[in-house]
Formats: C-alpha cells, sequence, structure tokens
DNA sequence: GATCAAAATATTGTAGACAATTTTTGCAGA
DNA sequence: TCTGCAAAAATTGTCTACAATATTTTGATC
C-alpha cells in the first residue's frame, strides 16, 4: 500500500483529479517551490514536457483552477496564483473552523485502529524528510486522514481542496528556513496524543494552534518574486 | 443589476461556470426537480441541444462534477449525482458549520447598507415565487450574500460549491409539496432582524436551525426514481 | 530616439476526426 | 425461452486542425 494513497478516499473529483500526471507534478512542482507565483502555465509547452495533448493539459489546469492553485485568465492561458496576504487568512480561517470540527468528530469516532494509523503515518512523515515533495505530500495527508477518521465526507473533500492551497502558500511566503519548522511532525504527534486520550475539546485547540502557528510563520512580504521556468520547474 | 448576479463575485472557478449557458441549464433543471438523479447526460445529445461541440459540453460537465452535481464515469460518461441520504446530512452538517460561521462574521461587520440589500433581496424572493427556477437561484443567493459580507472569501467560494447540492437534494428528496416549504423567506427574513440587531449569537443559531429544518424537511425514502428524458428536461 | 500603427507571430478557444471502450444487437446452440 | 458469444452500433477519450484572440515585432513618422 503505497502510503501516499493512504489518505486519499477514491471519491470525489479533487482526489480523481491528483491521479493526473499533470496535477500531480504541478502540485509538486509549486508545493516544493520550486515553480513560483505568476509563472505562465503555456500549454503547449506542458503538452510536449509530458508528451500529451493540449486536452488533457487544458483539463488538468482547468482541476488546478478550481483547486485554487491555477488562476485562468480568459484568451491569456493559465499563471499560478498569487495570493495575496489576506488570502491566506482567509483560507487558514476556514482551515480552522473545518479542522476544529474534524478533529473533534475524529476524537469521538476513532479506533484503537485509526490511532495505530495515525501514527504510523507520523513516522512516515519523519522518514520521508529529505524527499521534500513527498514530505509536504504526507504533512498535508495526516490532515486529510483524520477528516476522513471523522467521517464527515464533504469536509473531507472541502479540506482537500484547502490543502494545496496552504502549501502554495507556505511556498511562497514562507522564510528562507526550508518547510521544517511550520508544521511538523511534532505537533501532529501532540494531537494524535490528545485523540488517543479522547479529548476533543484538547484536540481541537491544539489543531487550532498548530494552524495559526503555521499562518505566523509566513512572512508578510509581498514581493513579486521573479516567475520561474517551466521546464526547469517540472523537470525536478 | 440583474439580482441574479448581486451575490456572485467574480473570482473563483465555480462562479465563472456558473456562466457558462449549459452549467446554467443543468443547475437549473436539477434544482427544478425536472433533471432527476441518475438521468445520463450524454454528450452528443447536450451539444445538439446547446448548438455546441462536444468539447464545451465536457468542460460544462466536469465543472458540475466539481460541484458534485454529476458523476462522471470513467468510459460511460455523466450522470446526475444521486445523493444518498448520509451525503445529504453531511452537506448539510458542513453548511451549518459554515454558514453558522460566516452570518456571525457578517452581523459583526455588516453595515446598513449591507442590511438593506439583504432586505431588498427576501423582497425579490417573495416576488420570484412564481418562477421557481429563479426562485431556488434566489434563495441560495441569499446564503451566498451572506458569506460574502461575512469578508472571507474562501468560506464563500467553499459554500457556493455547496449551494447547488442542497437545491439537488432538496429536489430528489423533496415530498410532493413544492419547496415552497423548506427554506422560506420568513427564515431569512427573521436571520436578517437578527443580524440588524447585531445579535449574531442568536443569528447564527437561527441559521442552525433553518439549516435543520431544511434537511429535516427532506424525505428518507431512497426509492431509486425513473430518470428524465434528457431533452425535455431542458428544453424548459 | 520615441511613439504609434500595422503586420507578423504566438497562444488560446472550439470543433471535428479518429481511436478506444462500452453497449446493444443478432444469432446459434442448448 | 434462455444463455453465450461475436459482430455492429453507439459513446467516450484524445489528438490535431482551424478560428479567434493576444502579444510581439516591424517600420514609418514625428
Amino acid at each position: 500500500m503505497p502510503p501516499s494513497r493512504l489518505a486519499s478516499n477514491e471519491t470525489g473529483f479533487w482526489a480523481a483529479a491528483q491521479n493526473d500526471p499533470i496535477v500531480r507534478a504541478i502540485v509538486d512542482a509549486i508545493s516544493a517551490g520550486r515553480l513560483r507565483a505568476g509563472t505562465k502555465l503555456g500549454e503547449e509547452e506542458l503538452g510536449a514536457l509530458f508528451g500529451l495533448g493540449r486536452t488533457r493539459v487544458r483539463q488538468a489546469l482547468r482541476a488546478l483552477s478550481f483547486a485554487g492553485l491555477v488562476r485562468l485568465e480568459p484568451n491569456r492561458g493559465a499563471f499560478v496564483t498569487s495570493p495575496s496576504f489576506e488570502e491566506a487568512e482567509a483560507v487558514y480561517a476556514a482551515r480552522r473552523l473545518i479542522e476544529s470540527e474534524t478533529v473533534r468528530e475524529a476524537t469521538r469516532h476513532c479506533t484503537a485502529n485509526d490511532i495505530r494509523r495515525l501514527r504510523t503515518h507520523c513516522q512516515a512523515q519523519e522518514a520521508a524528510r529529505a524527499d521534500q515533495p513527498r514530505y509536504i505530500r504526507l504533512l498535508a495527508e495526516f490532515h486529510l486522514l483524520i477528516a476522513e477518521i471523522g467521517g464527515n465526507v464533504v469536509l473531507s473533500e472541502l479540506l482537500a481542496q484547502l490543502l494545496p492551497r496552504t502549501a502554495l502558500m507556505q511556498a511562497l511566503y514562507q522564510p528562507a528556513g526550508e518547510g521544517g519548522g511550520a508544521c511538523p511532525t511534532d505537533h501532529h504527534m501532540e494531537i494524535v496524543g490528545l485523540m488517543a486520550q479522547g479529548d476533543e475539546v484538547g484536540a481541537a485547540s491544539s489543531m487550532t494552534t498548530h494552524l495559526t502557528r503555521n499562518l505566523r510563520a509566513l512572512a508578510i512580504t509581498e514581493e513579486p518574486s521573479p516567475p520561474s521556468d517551466l521546464t526547469s520547474a517540472l523537470l525536478l
């Protein structure tokens, strides 16, 4: 069982879209900070890179735009979103709202096996520290996994949409120090610990502070970083 | 200023998609109960109906699948979603979570002009009672409008995705009595009244009971209603 | 050299063609 | 009549060609 599929329930469109190789590659490149905000995503160029026609590229770009990672300008093309700091705050506010609920529900429903899965997942996070795209994917998946244990599929889907956006913002606004400090596995372990004790209030509040810390870690600098070169950003 | 555009901020993919004639027509037909769950949405047939090629049809179907109104089965086509009752409960739970927050924020931020807009909107709802698709659209827009006043764009977007789904479920599971009883303008007026008094707790709780009543109004009958004829459903 | 218009180039938007897959149809055999 | 299988028809998936729209380059004028 590949860990990157651990938290993907097969329902929902965004989950399916992430299996698209183009979507996947762009999400990874954005998360890792290789694709910077404002970069133009040319259809022909992407198609050539993946050996696919423009049809598939277009589908991928639309999916990414749905998730808020890409901005489609009519007759001009697709660009990596440049979220404002207000937008970042809004996304984190939404996550706090949704995730304090999911973690509360999860704490109520979770079985011993769920706790085990969460702990295993934290270990996988530690192990993947070297491989940044994978590490970031895992950190996000942890939150998704909690949402799934919570049991409300709709909230899971909404959260799944929000997660890549926060990844984009971290890559954008995170100061030089690599993302390691922002969403560390320690916090995750703490949350799991509280869940294991059945302390739903504590777990929810721990989640909230975890997210607030994440937001605070973002630098307010809104300097327009130069767009990156698409081809080199995607070729690893 | 056309009232149907009152509450549509131009950002966000779903807002844009709803300007697509195909999306619009299908959403209306679903909301009005003319297009029943399980109906197959053939690409060629839709294209012929709107005088458009399959490319546009496909885009529309994909957008509808983003919003959870349509299920795409690989190599089989697009079908109007048949949400289970659990799914309905999940969507309403998500709406309660999100909207109790948006109405709280809106109550804090709202100006006298905002209150006026909301009251005007309620009147427009009353006036549109005869025209069912429009009526349903307006009822949903009211909730969106509150979210926009609340000021968190992300929550607005998420809510915008959820609203058509609840419309689908109402059309699906609502007992014979037409949708009038489910989301009446009276409740909306009450909420606006509480907002005008600055009673955020009251407004939030009123919103919650409003939504809970909506959910309760759905019949638990899960009999598979026969799919409708696509052409006749869309030709008004 | 700067400014603006117009041609040239490049890119996106849409439609239709062909390939792959599923569904239906037709027919033989039990 | 029903079942199983194969051919035919219909439908979706993908690519490519052409049209519409932006962007860049060119060149003439001041």
